[in-house]
DNA sequence: GGATGAATACTCGGATATTTATTGTCCGAGTCATCCTGG
DNA sequence: CCAGGATGACTCGGACAATAAATATCCGAGTATTCATCC
């Protein structure tokens, strides 16, 4: 199991811009620049984000990525799975059925949920259970208690002089 | 995120292996028929189980594979880290401390553990706590409640007559 | 001087290569059972 | 009939391709700004 490194980004850049006034707009240049990365490559993952409606994008020029809702109303598993898909982590081919045992007329059993799908199931939900309870205020409240007001002050002096109204 | 094919396959070659008296020995080839997958490929993930310590391998003819524990003492998550790996699904580049706030002096704020790594953390916890608390012997256990005793029957019979010593 | 129009610079969006990981296959080393041979 | 040895068949183990996915990049469509021009 593998998360994409596109999830970071993502996270991180909404984190950035749920810490913004809102309605304020950064440009994809500002957020590449800003955690430095490709600027080409965020843009895609950016476009995930566009596509799943976490955040809205405005073209041309003063133009730039804003979230769609209120840092309060989006979780980090909006912003994971706008990435990396809502499909399950663990498919169930149920192979079961492929075996010698299942070629009799009673099949039909086999159609019940397998045990080791269902604890899969629990272990994926617990999973995003946690992600959903996390708020992207939250996080962003998070991180301000970790940092130091002359650091704060430094990020949000950079961060203003990109943004757009 | 996507887990592999493979922990599906060793999770039910664990399953089967763990129904089986204690000490018995099944040949891969077995374990391929049983669920109809490639032999070959499913001996790869059975490497994989042994290289962990969850199973045994016997060469040679009446040789096979055996559970290196009890089933009672084996938990689903021994058998996902074993063909998974046990890294993290989320890997925190630390991207901040690229970007021009953290490039002042301060910058060895920037060493403790983010909010967002922080809470990627806590939900994998939650994931593996849950398949750590499953252990094969209570997959044994909900799949055959969930059968008819005649497939139960057929299936142990199957099995039975490819069991070696 | 003010308004209008075209040109311009900057933005996001999607189509296109490159690298990596997963999936799938094959052949070789090792081992136990079997069969044959000799006593 | 019994013991010993060579043979053979079956097993796992690791090295080797093919395929799919993630990573990375580039060029094009669209828009607000800006500047020059005309009234």
């Amino acid at each position: 199991m593998r998360l994409s490194e596109g999830v970071e980004w993502g996270v991180h850049c909404a984190v950035v811009l749920a810490a913004l006034p809102p309605g304020a707009v950064l440009a994809g240049k500002a957020l590449a620049e800003f955690h430095g990365v490709s600027e080409s490559y965020l843009l895609k993952h950016l476009q995930a984000l566009v596509a799943a409606r976490v955040c809205e994008s405005v073209p041309g020029p003063r133009g730039g990525f804003r979230l769609a809702r209120a840092p309060e109303a989006l979780s980090v598993l909006d912003v994971v799975e706008a990435i990396e898909g809502r499909q399950p982590a663990f498919r169930c081919g149920e192979i079961r059925q492929r075996g010698p045992a299942a070629q009799g007329p009673d099949a039909a059993v086999y159609r019940v949920p397998c045990a080791i799908h269902a604890t899969m199931l629990r272990a994926e939900s617990a999973w995003r259970e946690v992600l959903r309870a996390q708020t992207l205020a939250e996080l962003v409240a998070a991180v301000g208690a970790k940092l130091d007001p002359e650091t704060i002050r430094a990020t949000r002096e950079w961060l203003v002089g990109r943004i757009r109204a």
